[in-house]
Order: C-alpha cells, then structure tokens, then sequence
DNA sequence: TCACAATGTCACTATTTGGTGACATTGTGA
DNA sequence: TCACAATGTCACCAAATAGTGACATTGTGA
C-alpha cells in the first residue's frame, strides 16, 4: 500500500480517465484526487502542482499518436510510398487514431478554449513527440505552380480536427453520421477525392507548361 | 433609474461582452451581474436563470451572420450568382463574418466542449436565425458523378471554423498567420483552388460521360 | 393621499475549489 | 533497537459559486 511509484501512477491514470470521459473543465485538484483514492496533498508532493502532473501525464507512452502509427508502417514502408497515396494514409490515420483518444481530443479542446502555461506545455510535449504537422502531410510546404500548398493543407487538417472534436457533443455534420464508420468513410472518400483532383490539377498543369 | 427593461438590456449587453472577452468558462450568474452593475437576483427575477438570459442574448439581431449578409447581397443578388462564384462568395463571407463576432465564436467553442440544455438552446437559436449548413455552401446535398458532395463540403466548413477558432490562442497554423489579413487571404485561396479544380473534375467528368 | 406592486439592495446559506499545516503511520538503515 | 525520513491522513483556510429570503425604495393608479 504504501507505494509511491504506485500512487504517482494511481494519479496520472485518474487524471487521463477523469480528463477522457468529463472533459479539462472538470479537471482539478479536488476531483482528480478524489477518483484516485488519494488525498490531494499528495499530488503537491510528487508533482507540485495540477501542470505538473498533467505533463506527466501527456508523456505517457500513447498520448499522442507517432507518425508510424498514423501511417500503418514502419519509417522504411513510409519512405516507399507514393505521395499521393503517403498523404491519404496519413490522414486517415490520423483520424483512426485521434478518434481513439478521447483524452487526447480533450487537449485539443482546451488549446481551442485557452492559452495558458497548462496549454503551452501540453502543445509542447505533443511536438516533442513527432505530431507535428509537417508530418502529418508529406505535400511539401512551398507552392507549387501558384498553388499555396500549406494553406490547402492547413485547410484540410483544420477540417478533420474539428469534425471529430465536433463528434463529442453532435451526431451529424451536414447530414455525416459522426458516430458510425460509415459516416467516417464518407470524410475519408472526400478526403480521397481532394487529394486526387488536387494532384491531378497540379500535374496537369506542370505538364502543360513543360510543353 | 428604475427601468426593468433598461436592466434586462444592461444584463444582456454584459452576458455578450464578458463571452467575448472572458469566454464561456467565464460565464456566470455571478460575473454577469458584477459586470452589468446590478444585482445578481435580477437575473432570476427578469429572465429565470441563466439558461434563458443567454437565450435572449443569442437572439439580438447580430448575434449569427444571416445569410444576405455572408453573401454580402440582397437575396436577388444571390440568386442571381452562378453556383462557383456564389460558393466562394458565401465561404469567404462566412469567414469574414464569423471573425468579428468573438462572442458567436465563443458559442461554437462551448458547443464543441460540452452539450447541455444551454448548447442545445443555443444551436437551436442559431438554426432559426438562418446559419444552417444547408445555407452556407449551395453545392446540394446529393452525390454528383459519385463525388460526395456533402462529405466535401463538410470537410471545407470545418477547416473555415476551426481555423477562425484557434486563431483565439494560436498566432499560426501550419506557418499561416491567423491574424493577419494577409494570411486569411491565403486560406481564402486555398478555398477558391478547391471549389476550382473541384467543380472542373464534376463537370469534367459529366462531359466526358455525355459524350 | 396612500396602498401596493414593481424595482432594487443586502445578507445569508451551502457547496466547491485550490492550498497549507499538523499529525499519524510505516519502513529502513545505523 | 531506535531514530528518522518517507508516505499518507485529516482538518482547516480563504475565495468563489449558485441560489434564496427579507428588506428598502420608488412610481403610479385608485
């Protein structure tokens, strides 16, 4: 019983839990404590306070999805795909495994609502571990024949994130099912088709130019 | 002095400000009153509670960008567009309008947070008052050639909002800058590019298809 | 004039929050 | 064996919250 390796761990696990299922407005000393059956002076003393134990928190091992996760491979089977198909794979896994992170998604939220030094040290850890979003879409950041990549892109990312931050308190989006794969293969096919025409606009275009 | 309906107006006004300042998290029976300069057991008296004051609030007439003013014309005017440009006009529109209403970003942000009969009401006011997604993009709501349109058209509303709601707490996004207006119109392009070569690819393909 | 409802003020409760100091218990090394 | 630090419990504080009951003031219609 008297275990502190154990009680530190009992107060990352109710803070992640608490954090996954009544989102960071119910995050606080008090409750955190409560739900790990520990009183809360202790969270004082091993952490030194809530933002310390919260970054300890967003360390933890799968926190946040590795770019290897998202993409379904190893870095060598990243290296050999096609761009076409390494941006689609992205994407997608970026949506399968953010949509299996309701604590992850709560971190996005609370950097939407406000910043503080809880948010930046929380945005932080999520650089240091890879989800960055040069990675997220290998389409380069300059532009390419007067098309502005990054902002395509940005565009992109901006959508998917908000749709499955919106999934938490709507059923649907323009008609889109949030809650079944089938509505979430729907976004993946528009995310296909932009991809695809987007590519093909820019071949095409490089290829009536080098004409 | 004594003038219920003056209070009733000095409540409101104080409700929206210290949304758009503070935010939602901030918003309270308490702090409303201290900031309208007034009682807090008027708001009881004159609205109920809380849940219907805000419900007031979300009715003042520039609470959501009707749709005349997204398009930035009168409703012949709209009609009168050809659906490339009507899209690009209301996208834009919706982007401009929803960036000087911090108090209306604010709903969307707590909508995103938390569902309760307050979002509930809230949502269903913005409804009523013209904001609704079918309103927004005139793309249709049916598939055209096999393309998806709702599931595209989501994927670009989504991106807009949640672009306009980060730019509270981020200076940047993918290395554009949220608030500058130079960088708006980078995403304004980005949506101009998309509805483009996305209209090209359907009526590319139905032409091929007719013949 | 004056009764009375409308309007506004104040004081209080109960609860929750973040934070701290004092104390009890346990294990361990000298 | 025993001293002592590590671990854990408990009781408190000040501040903020939502909500309510009692009271004071004002204007107005009979």
């Amino acid at each position: 019983m008297r275990n502190s390796e154990e009680t530190r761990k009992k107060l990352i696990r109710a803070a992640k839990e608490l954090l996954a299922k009544k989102g960071f407005q119910k995050i606080g000393i008090n409750s955190i404590a409560r739900k790990a059956g520990v009183d809360k002076v202790l969270i004082y003393r091993y952490f030194g306070g809530l933002q310390e134990l919260l970054r300890e928190m967003a360390k933890t091992s799968d926190f946040w999805p590795t770019l290897e996760e998202m993409a379904g491979g190893t870095s060598e089977e990243i290296k050999s795909m096609d761009i076409r198909k390494l941006s689609s794979t992205i994407l997608k896994g970026r949506i399968r495994e953010l949509r299996k992170r309701p604590a992850t998604q709560e971190i996005l939220r609370w950097e939407l609502m406000e910043r503080n030094e809880l948010t930046d040290e929380l945005h932080f850890e999520r650089e240091s571990q890879g989800d960055e979003l040069n990675n997220l879409v290998p389409f380069g950041t300059e532009n390419i024949n007067g098309v502005d990549i990054p902002a395509v892109t940005a565009l992109i990312i901006s959508g998917i994130t908000y749709l499955i931050l919106r999934s938490k308190t709507a059923d649907t989006f323009n008609g889109i099912d949030l809650h079944s794969e089938s509505g979430w293969k729907r976004i993946e096919g528009a995310i296909d088709i932009m991809i695809d025409i987007f590519f093909n606009q820019i071949l095409e275009k490089s290829d009536s130019e080098e004409q």
